[in-house]
DNA sequence: TGACACTATGGCGTACGACGATATAGCGTG
DNA sequence: CACGCTATATCGTCGTACGCCATAGTGTCA
């Protein structure tokens, strides 16, 4: 384990919403309301962030180097001019991979405690 | 899916936290102190919660009834008048579940974003 | 004997984050 | 013409975590 690893452990535990955030950006470069609708479609509609929240997460993310704003806009015929699109960065990644190395460790305890079927039915 | 499901459901998501206490007393009934040295030990010393996170959360899963504080004191010969123990109720156990089925989900998002091993190592 | 650490419970204040409401604005549709 | 969708952003409120403090008995060590 390396510094850069245990600075990544550092910003855990995340919130549910931060931790989907970056999820989203972790498959594509997207714009704020892309994913808005990237989090709803993924869990089935169960996950709805608000804007309000979104928008907030977004900013400490920008702040914490774990996103960037691209300024290269994707040369796409069906652009929009007020999307902002984000990318994650390596930081980013790390932050959220020592998210979920978390979240299975606290889930292999739960399968201790018989509070989760062991054979994953998704 | 029952009634019992979706109440449990909306609870969620729950705090790392309070998800932290609801597991220790999964696997047995507990008095405030001993959740605390439970999850640290459990968790190898990554997660130590402080007495003001405990006892607020305590009062929170009573008046929700997921706990409940037991009257019957067991009879050990190592007992400590100053002890309260508190024990899982069906609905706590549910909404534990609930959040462990929810964490899994959110972890096989994680898988498909090859942001965590396939294979668990622990 | 005095200082410190541990067990055990609980309150208080602060800081941070989620979230609904609101605002702006262009576009499309009934 | 109202409504809904896309798209961004702020504001106020409320809930939670968490550190700090208080209390108190027991044990340990110099």
């Amino acid at each position: 384990m390396g510094a850069a690893q245990d600075k990544a452990e550092s910003f855990g535990p995340l919130t549910p919403a931060m931790f989907h955030v970056l999820l989203a950006l972790a498959g594509d470069d997207l714009h704020g309301y892309a994913i808005l609708k990237e989090v709803e479609l993924r869990t089935g509609g169960k996950v709805r962030l608000s804007t309000g929240t979104l928008y907030g997460i977004i900013k400490r993310l920008l702040n914490d180097g774990l996103v960037v704003e691209l300024r290269s806009r994707p040369a796409e015929s069906n652009d929009d001019e007020r999307r902002r699109y984000y990318r994650l960065t390596p930081q980013g990644r790390q932050v959220a991979t020592a998210e979920a190395e978390r979240m299975d460790e606290i889930l292999s305890i739960a399968r201790s405690r018989n509070l989760l079927k062991k054979i994953r039915t998704a």
